[in-house]
DNA sequence: GGTCTGTGTGTCATTTTTACACTTTCAAAT
DNA sequence: ATTTGAAAGTGTAAAAATGACACACAGACC
């Protein structure tokens, strides 16, 4: 008695995803409201995620996961890891919510999470489906998530620490132009650490993957800055000769 | 209609194992043969892994699956991610071995790949289970495996590379005395590329984590190379300090 | 005693890292 | 018009790390 692989939703495979935004000051994530009122907003709050289907990979699950909950599509994902203690589903609060969204909701589920980085201006969230809400939350201010989200958020935040070291990555938090001061300060959040001013400027001079615009910034309170842009070309032109050292 | 979860096989999720071990001169990748006859050997190679069960955590079922298999036991394993492309199963002759071990041959599986570093002296495998043998292969050696096995292992050894760059973890390849030659060896065995012997034993040296035996190398037809051990409780103070800059 | 083979060692030039403080430019307030 | 506040932007010197490079030594074996 084999059965056929059709388009169905896997009960023990789900996808979640970690994406990270930055508002010029500080990391945020993008987390869905489960939107049960009578919880605490700790609890309500989740990743975005869920079950996949037999007929996709992982990757795409991810894709279509998070934009069928949040309407965020087009964004590059990077696995982080599987998630699959067998009570990673103990709180009371989660083990109701699934009664009301799963058909298998006792499974025992492993969960695949991947990371994004967006700029935040492009990517403003609508929620969906069971999403009732989609919102930013600085990343400093998440103390608990539904499930083993924050688990999975901290796993995040150690691998995007690990791989800004060795890629620029950053630039995909950015918007198109940025100051060197925003570039700054991004990192110092990601790093979760102080960079001495001058020695970061230093050392982003000499990657030499940055365009200066000869704009300066407009209506602030203070010197403007000069504006810079990512240079793609030049980045692949560097890393195709095999230099990877981008580490702060 | 709600399954309660026991302690059964769950169809969609397996693990699998890379083991690294190192013979002194070369990596080595413990790789199982499915003993089909007619098969080309390539195809009959696997590495060890099999379903996991539903009350066991992903690393439990890790060390479950590789000690039924292979014998091999009380090692740490670390995970490299998880690997599912609805047709990771394609080949015909994984299609059909499949058939004679499992219940769902045809379910979706996602695996959980895991990797590790022994002492290839102390951990000489037998096989056992569905396993017909067990061995030790020179990973360069390899050029393909069942399922997608040669994917994994290449993300292993990436992984491994990577990892070589931030932790001393190379030490569990080697016996417990061992010469800064052999040392030297590894390193270049992993990070694949040519060191020069005075940088690497310098930097070494200023690691600062050896402990020099004032023993001597015997039966050797050449100089007696001194012997050192991993001093691992220097590394814990030096590590505690937030000190990580072990890179090669 | 000679040969073979891998061991073990030092220096110098270059690059990278770290620590550190003051002047400039604009907007807003007075 | 002047002052004030707030972030932008800039250089240097000492210390550390890196990279390139060649030859004498010790033991095994013949």
């Amino acid at each position: 008695m084999q059965k056929k692989i059709v388009s169905e939703l896997n009960p023990n495979v789900s996808v979640d995803c970690v994406i990270f935004g930055f508002d010029l000051e500080k990391l945020n994530v993008l987390v869905i409201d489960r939107g049960e009122n009578q919880l605490a907003e700790n609890v309500r709050l989740a990743l975005p995620g869920n079950l996949i289907y037999n007929n996709e990979n992982l990757e795409q699950a991810a894709y279509r996961v998070l934009e069928e909950l949040t309407s965020l599509k087009d964004i590059y994902l990077e696995q982080i890891g599987a998630f699959g203690d067998p009570n990673r589903i103990c709180k009371e609060a989660d083990r109701a919510w699934l009664q009301s969204i799963r058909a298998e909701p006792e499974a025992r589920v492993i969960t695949v999470a991947f990371f994004s980085l967006v700029k935040m201006e492009d990517y403003m969230p609508h929620a969906a489906s069971f999403a009732k809400n989609a919102a930013w939350i600085p990343a400093n201010e998440i103390t608990d998530l539904a499930f083993d989200h924050y688990d999975i958020l901290q796993a995040a935040r150690n691998k995007l620490k690990e791989k800004i070291k060795i890629q620029p990555i950053g630039f995909n938090l950015l918007p198109e132009k940025f100051t060197l001061s925003q570039l700054h300060k991004l990192y110092e959040s990601i790093l979760d650490k102080e960079l001495d001013k001058r020695n970061f400027r230093r050392k982003v001079q000499k990657l030499d993957i940055l365009t200066q615009l000869n704009e300066k910034q407009e209506g602030v309170p203070h010197k403007p800055s000069e504006l810079y842009k990512f240079n793609e070309e030049k980045y692949q032109e560097i890393t195709q000769n095999g230099y990877d050292n981008f580490g702060f």
